[in-house]
DNA sequence: GAGAAGTATCTTGATGTCAAGATATCTCGA
DNA sequence: TCGAGATATCTTGACATCAAGATACTTCTC
């Protein structure tokens, strides 16, 4: 139950442009992707903007996050790192180096495999990632804040099933 | 009325793994907006994929895009591409310097305003962003069939919601 | 109409990412 | 036990992007 329906956006735009230069198209896929992918695009900047107060950049959360998340101690391979947050494995070899250097984590090696390494989060990642994490929560939280909870939930099930291919 | 609820997905592990170590925070943005994030890095491939079977990028993609549904004579200045297709100038001036070299558009001076430069969809170009349209909406339909017209419909106007604060 | 401020585009230098490949180590079957 | 193939990580080189600034032209104000 919106309150008010929202007004007209960029991408019913987009959607009127198409229709005009290509009557004959099926065009309903556009006013889903095409919002998702501005959605996207925001997001990234509000995340940069959250976390920015605590003195990390996005792709530094990326990875402190995933530390975080698998508990304590707070340890993963490289390998596993790099499933979770979609890079390859050059990037990560570069970030594992610039967050070690910023003393977020720490890089030892793996006593049960000697071509492995053990990444671990630092006190100090720990604080860093805690705090920024709150932020973020806080900054969505506001984003989210003209849906109704139960729009909130029939947007995340909508969702789902649109990922659930991915699985 | 969806046939069967979609299965637990990954962002579902997520949430989670947060609520077992964070349990005193509101999770329910990460629902939302991880999923999102995620999606938007799917559609990414899928275009991607979508594209390369007409021989253009994804960036490239977006500029012919932006000329293509201006109508004909399928001008625009670089200013107003960069504003449609949210990248800095000099970006633009990287894509369309190579887009010109491949032929799929033409540089020339602005008559009214000799600071200004206007580009132009050549015929090439036409038809390879017609082509590639084409083909993204029959990648992107696949990905929505899970979902029935209401949910589509549903779907999209929620995304319009959250995207209308950036209107 | 002359100067100041604004606008449009391009250039430069730094950066983060990726793809491909190199190196070291492990595993499993014969 | 030996070797082939799989696995884990790191290195290298190329590339697209961005931020900041340079250049050229236009518009506004007095």
């Amino acid at each position: 139950m919106p309150e008010q329906p929202a007004p007209r956006d960029e991408v019913d735009d987009l959607v009127d442009a198409w229709a005009r230069e290509l009557p004959t198209l099926a065009l309903e896929p556009v006013a889903v992707f095409s919002r998702i992918h501005r959605l996207a695009r925001h997001l990234d900047l509000a995340r940069r903007e959250a976390f920015s107060t605590h003195g990390i950049e996005s792709w530094e959360f990326d990875v402190l996050a995933a530390l975080r998340r698998a508990g304590a101690p707070y340890e993963l391979s490289p390998g596993r790192l790099l499933r979770e947050t979609l890079v390859t494995s050059g990037t990560m070899t570069n970030r594992v180096d610039r967050l070690a250097t910023r003393g977020l984590v720490e890089r030892s090696p793996d006593p049960a495999d000697r071509r492995g390494v053990i990444v671990r989060l630092t006190p100090a990642g720990r604080e860093a990632v805690d705090g920024a994490f709150a932020a973020l929560l806080e900054a969505e939280a506001a984003l989210l804040a003209d849906l109704s909870p139960a729009e909130q939930a029939t947007l995340a099930d909508l969702l789902r099933s649109l990922l659930a291919p991915y699985a």
